[in-house]
DNA sequence: TTTGATAGTCACTAATCTTGACTATCACCA
DNA sequence: TGGTGATAGTCAAGATTAGTGACTATCAAA
């Protein structure tokens, strides 16, 4: 059997999980196509999928999404300039700024969360519940188990 | 709860595939670091993740890694500079060219196949062997009903 | 109040992806 | 045969995206 079938018959896990994130960030896409009021792609869902409905720090959202701050500085830019957050001065911290999600950023944020909420159930209906419910948890904790306390 | 930390206490698919796909192109980085003849990055993983021994197709290797031809293109005009693989003619179709793996091509793809095992391992320790067979079947079956007959 | 760290930004470079066009060859059908 | 449309690979140019280093303002702690 040639190396490539067998990638097809049981995949690795750097084939399988990149399949997965291809297919969340496709669900996203269509799902957004039609609303999307400015465009917007879908590296910028590394800050919306993280961002507080109360502000976040670029900090954190960097962090937190495994990008420099400096992508997310752009990120942030564009997010702006599309209406979707405000910057807003960090009580806490006068060098910080919240990243704050205005009205807009907030349905989208929503919106989001709905299509891979979607997706989720779709996967759940193929797998069966209970045993999409054991592989998202088997996946959490290996991913606790691939970073652990960062 | 705050939206972020409800996020890192049930990560939606995007985030935990995000994280899986990292955390393996992380391994493979690394565990090449030391030996590595010439720099080859993660990307080159498109290329080597499905070339089978006895040589594959440009456009195929374009289709299942996802990528476009003109990227692949480049992608194997790097290898070759860099003594992984050769370009043949096809003896089947005088249009097309073998990507073939070289004898340092082998063993690279057989280097990373190893790394990559010995994640599986390690996450097949934490999980338990019996888990993590059930999460890669569950995976399998998700990522074939994301991508139906491609 | 001095020192070292941190938040965010600016400017620049390098890497990566995307598009369109082009040649050679193929596969199919009249 | 010969014609037609599709496919394999490449060239060239452009747009996007990521990565580096340096800088200001602020903080935190000795």
């Amino acid at each position: 059997m040639r190396r490539s079938a067998r990638k097809q018959a049981d995949p690795d896990l750097g084939i399988l999980s990149s399949r997965l994130l291809f297919a969340v960030q496709k669900a996203l896409y269509e799902g957004m196509a039609q609303e999307r009021g400015k465009s917007i792609g879908p590296r910028h869902g590394a800050v919306l999928a993280h961002l507080d409905e109360d502000g976040s720090r670029a900090t954190d959202l960097a962090r937190l999404s495994g990008q420099h701050k400096q992508v997310i500085g752009t990120l942030i830019d564009e997010l702006e300039a599309a209406g979707y957050v405000r910057r807003e001065p960090d009580p806490q911290d006068r060098r910080a700024k919240l990243i704050v999600p205005t009205a807009l950023g907030l349905e989208k944020m929503r919106r989001s969360d709905e299509i891979v909420e979607a997706l989720e159930q779709e996967y759940a209906k193929v797998l069966g519940a209970r045993n999409f419910a054991t592989f998202k948890r088997l996946f959490r904790t290996i991913t606790e188990a691939a970073e652990p306390a960062e």
